[in-house]
DNA sequence: CATCATCGTTAGAGAAGACTAACAAATTTT
DNA sequence: AAAATTTGTTAGTCTTCTCTAACGATGATG
């Protein structure tokens, strides 16, 4: 299976992966960005921001001449989508796993990104993977008082009709993102990709509850645009057989 | 309810609080830690290992004269349990949650033991507590095969019966830490205590599925002594009521 | 067009953590 | 007891990240 050989990311410092996620965050949102509002998000001066910068271009992360236009090359882009679907899955686990707040739960999530292995986040996935389909799991958690002593009336008993992949259709459940399509929707439920495959899909921020859409499918060997978390992203059917989705509702 | 101030902790960086709880953990182990071995241990050189000492002595969590023994502070030791303690949760959650090797969880623990906040912490401990009683999750997501398909058949209907918390004896379930006599063992399941008291005892080291022994407990007002992880605490009647446990098997 | 405010850069300094090399102290061997 | 090895310390250097201060460049305004 030929694949882009999944280039051994050059390991990067910690504020440096910062800088180049704020930086992808800020092109994203407002179409530009100034080293002015890196060294705001950041809580820096600019100065340091500048000298920053000479580093990601030296490293051709960033696009960038001096007093001119700051971009992300297409490298850099990977490495702050790789870091930001650590971020986006570590958040929702604080969220919605353990229960915290957006701002506590993004908090954490910050601290604890750069040092995400692939494999935890592999494993990660696969267990929001499966709390998506047996969602009751949660559910049981967040009833579950706090306080409550062993012998107390809870909700723990969760029974099986309420395991969205039992009851789910089969045909509709296991529907892959290649037969959708142009111009549809759909939020990602599975990842069956293995190995490096699977890894380079989830960093590019393919992960369960992830909306997807379809800009192009060509038939047969052509590859399959999408749009996801506000990236074009263009997979061989190969590929994008391995990603099941439902329809967006 | 008087306790101790609960002082916020001079915030320490990343490496000195590694230093730290290497040489917690090789007094524990050996009976006394040289210079050597901590930075064996931590694999930088040696004169690295003298500088820290220095600033941990002056910070006062470790007792040192140059050349000489190297101890632990009073100060030093809670500030290492501290971290020890999220170092354990955060390897039971990669390892008994996420199924990774106990290399590999340790790895990952050891790369986030920092950043882990109270709030955060408090959680994953509740989580814990909530799987504890209802393992049936844990060994759903255990046994719901990697690659499986929607409408695949799978084990992920788990029933009530299975809930260890609902078919325990109450008596027996929500034995406190204070009835026991000394001698005895037991295991920690829930820890009921609320703000910053529930904050101390997890940081105490003392988590669910955790082993703790009664060295003694006198009537009334006097303190119960327990081991817990390796170290020797007292507490008060009124903070023991709040830490429930199960009968050693 | 001249002036002024804003924005970005450079230069210089400081803290933290690590390293090497040289040296001092302690322990073990011979 | 002397020599050799091991262990720990100090001094000096390097890198990374940050800051302040001074200085250009850009663009807006009177």
């Amino acid at each position: 299976m030929m694949l882009a050989p999944n280039a051994p990311p050059t390991p990067m410092s910690e504020p440096l992966e910062d800088y180049l996620e704020t930086i992808y965050l800020l092109v994203q949102e407002h179409g530009f960005a100034r080293v002015k509002d890196i060294a705001k998000a950041r809580g820096v001066k600019a100065a340091t921001v500048s000298i920053a910068l000479r580093k990601l271009s030296e490293a051709e992360l960033v696009n960038y001449v001096r007093r001119e236009y700051i971009g992300v090359t297409k490298k850099g882009e990977e490495a702050a989508r790789r870091i930001l679907t650590r971020h986006r899955l570590l958040t929702r686990f604080f969220e919605e796993v353990l229960g915290m707040s957006p701002h506590a739960a993004g908090e954490q999530a910050c601290a604890m990104e750069h040092s995400l292995t692939d494999e935890a986040m592999d494993r990660m996935v696969r267990f929001f993977e499966f709390l998506g389909t047996c969602p009751s799991v949660v559910k049981a958690f967040g009833q579950c008082p706090a306080g409550a002593r062993p012998g107390d009336e809870h909700p723990c008993g969760v029974s099986s009709p309420e395991c969205a992949r039992c009851s789910l259709n089969p045909q509709e459940a296991s529907m892959s993102i290649a037969s959708l399509k142009p111009g549809q929707s759909a939020i990602v439920t599975q990842i069956t990709a293995t190995g490096a495959l699977r890894q380079r899909l989830l960093d590019m921020g393919i992960l369960p509850e992830t909306a997807v859409d379809v800009e192009r499918s060509g038939p047969g060997g052509h590859p399959l645009w999408i749009r996801c978390q506000g990236a074009r992203l263009a997979l061989r059917r190969a590929e994008a057989s391995n990603i099941l989705v439902r329809r967006a509702s």
